[in-house]
DNA sequence: ACATGAGCCTGTGGGC
DNA sequence: TGCCCACAGGCTCATG
């Protein structure tokens, strides 16, 4: 279910517990995931330092001492879980879920899980001075939240799409991050039809697109921050928190815009639910 | 070069 | 209660 927002939330979360620790036994239950992990996964992590874990797109980079980076794609159910550390339960058998595919046993007794049961997500393990070149990495369009995404580089690649804007925002070519909940919250906000062909996008337009999707990314991330203070006394799961959403999932509600008295509607686009007001998304 | 659809997997919820 | 179907927030590959 990751998008941007909530992979930023994992990646503080893990930040947290792993950054400057180091990981002793690796445990592999699922060697394959969306593919198979690569040969000596748990030889080349183990007993290796975690020195920095970053995020590009919805990919998680976890670098380790031996100049190795921990390449992580949550897919659609993928999720980390924190046991064994103070105030967590402890991880044991009766503990240990069926779909717990990879279990990372640290230096100081803290132990994260991944979990997936549909195992659309991803590991992989490559050299750092391969990053630049990797693929599902080097494809990748501009950070959403980066300097690099303005009116300008909108507008130009809107200019070059004759497909619904909705399609082109989960182009992760062009915008790295944003998923299918995001882009009909981020046409909602800018008064945007899905159905709007991008090439039909005014400058003004594409300028309003451009706040939108930065807000909304950034309100969902702010809501994940506060649930990711609470989680310590809940339990360890990373990432999954309740948004309220204006527009997805709303089917049949009344529209939230104030000066809009329309009700939200549900269409498929290329086999994908998007959800939006026909009176005010034009 | 682009756009679309199938496939990868398992779980859940609604209708009967 | 059980069964069947539709659907689920992502990505890549084959095909037109």
């Amino acid at each position: 279910m990751p998008e941007l927002p909530e992979v930023e939330t994992v990646r503080k979360g893990l930040q947290q517990f792993m950054e400057g620790q180091s990981i002793g036994k690796v445990e592999v239950f699922t060697s394959k995931l969306r593919w198979k992990l690569p040969e000596s996964f748990e030889k080349n992590l183990s007993n290796q330092t975690i020195t920095t874990i970053a995020r590009r797109g919805k990919y998680l980079i976890l670098e380790v001492s031996n100049g190795h980076c921990l390449i992580v794609h949550l897919g659609m159910t993928g999720s980390f879980a924190i046991f064994s550390t103070n105030g967590f339960p402890k991880y044991d058998n009766s503990r240990k879920d069926k779909h717990d595919h990879v279990v990372f046993h640290l230096g100081n007794g803290t132990v994260i899980a991944y979990n997936d049961p549909r195992k659309f997500g991803m590991m992989d393990l490559i050299p750092e001075s391969k990053l630049s070149i990797y693929p599902p990495l080097k494809t990748l369009g501009v950070e959403p939240l980066g300097n690099g995404f303005d009116e300008k580089y909108l507008k130009y690649h809107l200019d070059r799409r004759s497909s619904p804007v909705k399609n082109f925002l989960l182009d992760q070519k062009v915008i790295a991050g944003i998923g299918n909940i995001y882009a009909s919250e981020a046409l909602w906000r800018a008064g945007i039809s899905p159905r709007r062909k991008a090439n039909r996008i005014s400058q003004k337009k594409a300028g309003l697109l451009v706040t939108a999707i930065r807000d909304v990314l950034n309100d969902a991330i702010k809501s994940g921050g506060s649930t990711l203070r609470n989680y310590r006394s809940v339990a360890g799961n990373l990432g999954y928190f309740q948004h309220q959403f204006r527009v997805y999932d709303q089917e049949g509600e009344p529209c939230s815009n104030e000066n809009c008295d329309g009700q939200i509607n549900r269409i498929v686009q290329t086999g994908r639910s998007t959800f939006y007001c026909p009176s005010c998304q034009k």
